[in-house]
DNA sequence: GTAGCATAGTAAACCGATTTAGTAGCTGTT
DNA sequence: AACAGCTACTAAATCGGTTTACTATGCTAC
C-alpha cells in the first residue's frame, strides 16, 4: 500500500478554487488514474484493490473534495444524463406544471434536463431539437409541441402529438374528458351548449373537439354552429376566450352554458359574460379544462376537467428514461393514456330556464 | 486543394443515424482535423487556408450535416457556455416568469440553462449548487434564494439574498414598493388597514416589512399590531392567505384595506373576506403583490404592486453573462435595483367608512 | 544561390475522465 | 524449476474536438 505525499499541492488546488482532478488525485495518492477511477466509481474491476488502499483513496477523495468532471466523463462515456425538454412557454401554468413533473422524476435519476420555449416560433420548433442533440442529451420530452422525431433519439410527447414512429404519446382520456364534462352540464339540465374550440396550432384542439360532438351525439344533445367559437391568436391571456365570448353573445344564439376549450379561456368568458350582464352560474355555467392553479382560486371558483398535468411530466420522464435505457430497436408504448378528472366547483349549477 | 473522397462512408455516417464526427468529416474531405476545425469555426488560424478550400470544407460539412459534439468542445476549451438556475418550485408564477426572462437572453447568447428546484429543502439547496459545478455550469442564478455562493462562480441572484461577496444581487426597490401601495391606499381615505407578512423563511419578507413601517410612518398611518398577520407554511396556495384572513377578522379589529405579501395570499384574503360578509373593494381594498398572470383574471381584478419579473429574469441573466465574460477579480455590481409599478385594477377602492 | 517570407496546410498535445489489456511480484503445485 | 494463478496494480487507448508549434513548398528579392 502506498502512502500519501505531502499536502502542498492539495492546498494549492483548493487556494486555485478550481476542482480537483482525478490526475491530481492520483498523484496526492500515490497511485494511478486508473486506480483511483476504479475506486471511485466502486466499477467491478476494482475488486482486485485491497480495502485498506480503497478506504485510503475515498479518504482522500473526501479530503480533496474531489468531484470527477461531469463533461469528461459524460465524452468518454456517451452518456450525458442529460434530456431536452420542449415546451411552448416555460411561464405557461400547463407547461410549469408538466415540468415539474418531470423533474421530479428526472433528478431523482441522477438526470438534469435542459428547457427551450419556441413560443410557437416553427424555426425554433426545428432547430430546438438540433441544438439539443448536438448536446447531446439522451432523449426529449415535447410539452403540446409536434416535433419531428430527432434520429436515433427517444422521443416522449406530453399531449400533442401525431402518431409518429419513435414517439411515445402521453394522452389524456379525450374521450372521457368530453364524457365527464358534458354528462355534468346535461345532468344539470343544460341542452343550450356553447363551445369554445382550441386555437388551430394547438395539437389537442382537433381530438378534443371531435370527442365532445360523440359525448354530445351519445348524450342527445344538438351542437349548435352558431353556439361554437374558436380561440384564435398565440397569446395565452385569457383575452382570447373574452373576445370569443362576446362573438357568441353577440350572435344572439341563447345558452345556458358554455364549455371552454381550457382554463384560461374560461377566465375570460366568464368577464365576458359578466359584462353582457350574465351572471355566474345562475345564467350561465362555465366549464373550463385543465384545471390550471388559478383555476381554483377564480370567484366563482372554475369547475374544470382536470388534467393530471404533473403525473403527465412524471409518467413521460419515466417512460423517457425507460427508453433510453433499452436496447435499441426495442419494444416501445406508442400511446399511454391518462384519465381525467372532473372538478365541480362553483363555476356550474342547474339550468334555471332549459329548452 | 485536395479532391473529396468518395461518399460511401458518408452513406454509412448517415445510414448509422449518429452524428458525423469530426474525424469522418476530414477523411470525407481529405483534409486533416485541425483545418477542418479552423475553417468551421471560422478561426484567425483559417487565414492561410484558400478559400476554395474552406468553401469545400463547408460544403461537405453542411452535406454531411456535421455538428461538432458540444461536449468535446466544452472539455477541451473548459467553456459549457451552460448555467444553472436554482428556484423554490418551478410551477410557481413568480419563478416561472423570471425564468422566462432568463432564458430570453441566455439562448440568445448561446447558453443553455439547468434549472433545479429545492422546495426549501436546506439539503437541497446545499448539494444542487455543487452539483451544477460538476457539470460545469459557468455560473449561477438563483431565484428567491439564498445559497452560498460557490467557489469561483459568478452568481446572480433574483431577490432574496442577504449581501455577499461574490453575488450579484437583482433587488426591487422595496422602498418605492412600499410607498406605492401605501400612498394609494391612503389617497383612497384609508386609515385602518391591515397586514400580511411574507413566512419567515422568504428573503423579502423583513425588508418588505421594513419597507410598510417606514411608508406607514411617513404617510401618518398608524400600524395596528393586531391587524398584522403573517403567512405560515411553505406551500404557495391562497389558502395560506386565507387563513391568516380569518385570523384578522377574528380579532374584531375593523379594517378597510388589507395589503398582502403577494398575490397568492391576496386570492386567499379575498375568499376569506367574501366569506366573512365584506364586499371587494366596496367593503375592504385589497392590494397584492408581485403581478402574478392570475392577478389580473380575477374578480375583481386585482389592485397589486408589479414586480418587473420577466425584466428581472433577463436583466439576471445579462448580469451574469457579463460576469462571466469579464476576467476573474474584475469589479462587479453588488446590487442592481428595478423599479416596482402600481397596477390599479378593481379590488380597491375609496374607503367608505373613514376613521 | 540562398535568405526571407508567405502559403497551405499537418502532427501532436491537450481537456479529464473511463476502460481494456497487460505486467510485476508472489505463492503454491507438480 | 517451471508454470499456473492470484493480487495489486499500471500503461495506454479512447471519447471528439481545439490549438499550438511546426513543416513543406513555392516564390521573390538581393
Amino acid at each position: 500500500m502506498p502512502r500519501p505525499k505531502s499536502r502542498t499541492s492539495l492546498r494549492a488546488r483548493k487556494a486555485s478554487g478550481q476542482g480537483v482532478s482525478l490526475k491530481s488525485l492520483a498523484e496526492h495518492v500515490g497511485l494511478s488514474q486508473a486506480a483511483v477511477s476504479l475506486v471511485i466509481n466502486r466499477s467491478p474491476g476494482a475488486k482486485s484493490i485491497p480495502h485498506r488502499t480503497q478506504e485510503l483513496i475515498r479518504k482522500a477523495a473526501r479530503e480533496l473534495n474531489y468531484r470527477p468532471s461531469h463533461i469528461a466523463r459524460s465524452l468518454r462515456q456517451q452518456r450525458s444524463y442529460t434530456i431536452g425538454v420542449v415546451v411552448p412557454e416555460i411561464s405557461e401554468g400547463y407547461a410549469a406544471l408538466v415540468m415539474s413533473g418531470i423533474e421530479d422524476h428526472l433528478l431523482q435519476e441522477g438526470y438534469f434536463y435542459f428547457v427551450v420555449s419556441h413560443r410557437h416560433r416553427d424555426e425554433l420548433i426545428e432547430e430546438y431539437p438540433l441544438m439539443l442533440q448536438q448536446r447531446a442529451v439522451e432523449g426529449l420530452i415535447a410539452v403540446d409541441t409536434a416535433i419531428r422525431s430527432v434520429a436515433q433519439m427517444p422521443l416522449v410527447a406530453v399531449s400533442g402529438h401525431r402518431e409518429l414512429p419513435g414517439v411515445t404519446n402521453i394522452v389524456l382520456d379525450h374521450a372521457r374528458a368530453a364524457t365527464l364534462a358534458m354528462e355534468h352540464l346535461t345532468k344539470l339540465g343544460h341542452r343550450k351548449i356553447a363551445f369554445i374550440k382550441g386555437q388551430a396550432f394547438s395539437s389537442d384542439t382537433a381530438i378534443r373537439w371531435e370527442s365532445v360532438r360523440n359525448a354530445a351525439q351519445t348524450l342527445g344533445v344538438a351542437i349548435n354552429e352558431r353556439l361554437v367559437g374558436q380561440l384564435e391568436g398565440e397569446s395565452s391571456s385569457p383575452e382570447l376566450g373574452y373576445v370569443v365570448t362576446k362573438k357568441l353573445l353577440g350572435s344572439g344564439e341563447p345558452f345556458t352554458a358554455l364549455f371552454a376549450f381550457n382554463d384560461i379561456s374560461a377566465i375570460g368568458a366568464i368577464q365576458a359574460l359578466r359584462e353582457g350582464g350574465k351572471s355566474i352560474p345562475q345564467d350561465v355555467s362555465v366549464v373550463g379544462f385543465d384545471d390550471i392553479q388559478s383555476a381554483a382560486f377564480q370567484n366563482p371558483a372554475l369547475t374544470t376537467v382536470r388534467q393530471p398535468l404533473r403525473e403527465m411530466g412524471m409518467l413521460a420522464a419515466e417512460t423517457l428514461l425507460r427508453r433510453i435505457a433499452a436496447p435499441p430497436g426495442a419494444e416501445y408504448p406508442k400511446e399511454i393514456v391518462v384519465q381525467p378528472e372532473l372538478v365541480c366547483r362553483a363555476s356550474t349549477a342547474a339550468a334555471t330556464s332549459p329548452s
